[in-house]
Formats: structure tokens, C-alpha cells, sequence
DNA sequence: TCCATATCTGAACAATGTAGAGATTATTCT
DNA sequence: AGAATAATCTCTACATTGTTCAGATATGGA
């Protein structure tokens, strides 16, 4: 496949982050199901038997991939609220949906990374996905959106707690749906109306 | 892996399915990502060549089973569907609630199935997806419970326009994140909820 | 019965993940 | 500085995988 890349010094300096690199970067274009430890490493210009220095196994390299495209979403998702401006009360609505917008975006324009990270490929462990989900920047983000209807007296106690799930689940059921197929990329709108008309912060 | 069974006619006479059905045991066990075409071969007592008479593809076979699998959700629904006594106006809502319920109950119980038909393993054709959900019958079933709320005036025609995709994403976001991890099972019955208050079904 | 056709086997090939022994370089200690 | 030690990387090897193709074997129709 990729032709062995040839390197002046024996020892490569970065190697750990620089097959991190390349294989995001082969998720990206092939999808994690058709990762291949030695293209990784050919790509890196290195022997397949250097990785196992760093990762004991091909799939502790998929999830530092994973890992990574984790801050990847929430980056994509903090400068999209940074494009909003003022923090007003109506404001936070607005940025709710950028926040949706934002997810079903970075999805969209690279659906293998979304796949690596929603697919099962990470954290087979049983609590480390919650653990993971819990000290996720996207996560939070949600929370403190959410907060902020909850102090502007927009969104009410009981429908606070549940909101973070309701809204969570439409928006990556949706995307996932989208990304396959089943559903076309416009209904992500028709969703977000249904999800303000469930919190009751619609337009009035 | 597996021993090769012995059989004693040349001839196999119901391969194909025998190929799909031993495919499918093993997608239930190990999930897709691990299917092995000589595993699958062995396992019916033929050679791996023998495969490539009825599947092209070791992704045909997978494709082969997922077609099943979309089958066997929607027999679940209606199992469920079936079980539910009456059928007057107040029944829709609960039908609504059991094909959700049972949407995420198949899912549960066999995982790696939910994430072979909904993983991006089948139809990687643009418009094949759309038209497999078009004409499931788990589809229709939602569609056809929905015309049941808004003959009975139930659902008012702005929502029910948009209630499908939205339903369909939320349970269906709902079940993915639930299924790895990312929420806790408990939090289903919050989502729908959440969804039944949406479409102003909730319990009154 | 004999031939055409469908069905399956066998051997082979390239690619994969992974293990282990050894080579090469960097680092630390005296 | 020089030597011992540790870190880093290569080479070779092996089992397993998907896939191909020539040939063996059975089935059904003339």
C-alpha cells in the first residue's frame, strides 16, 4: 500500500504522536475498519514492529484516535459558540442549536471519525464510556447551555433534568441516521424544532 | 478457529443460507468487525472457495445478514405491537411507547447486531439506505401508529409531519448511546418522556 | 448413458497482526 | 571520556485472513 518513507536519523524523536497522526489521518480517508498497522507505520516511515513500543495492540492505537477526535468534536463545537455573539438571555437558545448544528457538521464532513468514536471501536470498558462521557468538554458545554435556559426561568426544573439526554439522543440519533442514509441531511432542522417544542424554548 | 465440520454428500444443498445463518451466529457473538469468512466456511463444513458461489464478497455475506437483521427488528416490533390489547384511541400512545421500547430491547440484547445494521457495514450505496428504510416495515409501523394519533386528534398536522424523524432519531440516538455506554438504560424512559411531551401525547 | 452444468475442493498469493531475537542509538554513571 | 545500561528500532518468522483459479465431483437433462 504506502511506500516505506525514508528517514535520515534511527530514531524517529516523535514516533508515539506521529503514528497517532498518521493513522487519524488513515481513519479519516478509510475508516477504522480498514486501519492497517503496517501502512501506519510504513506511512511514518518505520517498521510495523516499532509501534508496539508505544501501543501493545492495533486497537489501543484506534483509541488514542478516538481519544483525540473526542477534543477534535469539542474544539469544532467551542468556536462554533464562539461565533455567537452577546450573552444575553435569548442568546442561549441560539447557542443551544449551534451546539447541534456544530455536532451534526463535524460528523457530517468526516463520518469515519464519527463512526470511530459512536461505533464501538473505543472504550469497551463498561463505566469508561460514561466516565469518558462525563469529562467531555461536549458534554459540558450542553450542561452549562442548558443551565443558562434553566436561570432565565426559559426552561423549567423537571424538564431540565431531563433535557440533557432528550437532547442529546435526537441530535447523535439524527446525525447517525443522516450519516447512513436514513434520514436526509435537512431533516436535522425538522428535529431541532421538535426537540424547542419539547423544552417549550420555541420561538414564541 | 472453528473445526471443520464433516459432512457426508458433496454436494451441501442449502449453503447459501447455511452460510447466512452461520454468519449470523457469529456476527451475534463477535460482532462484525470480527466476522471470518473461513471461520463462516468451516463452520458449515465447506472450503472458504465454496462461499464465493452465492456472495461475491465477504461484505455480500455481511450485507446478507443485515438485510436479515432489519427483518428481525421489525418481526420484534410486532411481537411487541401484538401483544398489547385494544385498540382504541387511548392505545395508540402505548403502541407508540412499545415500538420504541422494543426498538431498544432488540438492540440490547444483541448489540453487535444493532451496530452491523446501523454501523455503516450495509449499503454504502447513496440512495440504497432511504429506500430500505422506506419500505421496512418498522418504519411503516411508526408511520402507521402516528396517522393513528392524528386521526384521533391526538397529534395536530405540524407535528405530525416532522414526528416520524424525530421519534425515530431520539429512540434511536437514545439506544446507540445507551448501547455503548455513553448513557445509562434507565435514561431511555426519560427520553421518551421527553419526546411524548414534544408531540403533546404525554399523559395528561 | 453421456454430456453440460452446477457445485465444491485444493493449492496458491498477497496482506495482515503480532511475537521475539537482535541491531542501533541515547543516556547515565563512574 | 569511557563503559554499562536502557531505550528505540529492524529483521525474520508465523499464523490467519480474503481472494483467485484450475480442477475435481456430483446432478440433471438429452
Amino acid at each position: 500500500m504506502a511506500v516505506q518513507k525514508v528517514r535520515e536519523t534511527y530514531h524517529h524523536g516523535d514516533l508515539e504522536s506521529a503514528l497517532l497522526h498518521a493513522a487519524k489521518k488513515m481513519v479519516r480517508v478509510g475508516g477504522a475498519e480498514h486501519l492497517s498497522l503496517r501502512a501506519v507505520a510504513a506511512e511514518v516511515g518505520v517498521s510495523p514492529s516499532a509501534a508496539y513500543h508505544y501501543y501493545p495492540d492495533k486497537n489501543w492505537l484506534i483509541r488514542g484516535v478516538g481519544l483525540q477526535l473526542f477534543e477534535d468534536l469539542a474544539d469544532f463545537q467551542e468556536r462554533a459558540l464562539a461565533k455567537i455573539p452577546g450573552k444575553g438571555a435569548k442568546v442561549s437558545r441560539i447557542r443551544l442549536r449551534a451546539l447541534g448544528s456544530a455536532y451534526i457538521d463535524w460528523a457530517s464532513k468526516e463520518p469515519n471519525f464519527f463512526r470511530l468514536i459512536y461505533g464501538g471501536y473505543c472504550s469497551t470498558d463498561e463505566g469508561e464510556a460514561r466516565e469518558l462521557r462525563d469529562n467531555s468538554r461536549s458534554w459540558k458545554m450542553l450542561q452549562s447551555c442548558l443551565d443558562d435556559l434553566f436561570i432565565t426561568n426559559e426552561l423549567n426544573l423537571g424538564l431540565r433534568l431531563k433535557s440533557e439526554m432528550l437532547i442529546w439522543s435526537a441530535v447523535h440519533g439524527a446525525t447517525a441516521l443522516i450519516i447512513e442514509g436514513h434520514l436526509p441531511r435537512e431533516s436535522f432542522e425538522s428535529v431541532f424544532d421538535g426537540l424547542e417544542r419539547a423544552l417549550g424554548i420555541g420561538k414564541k
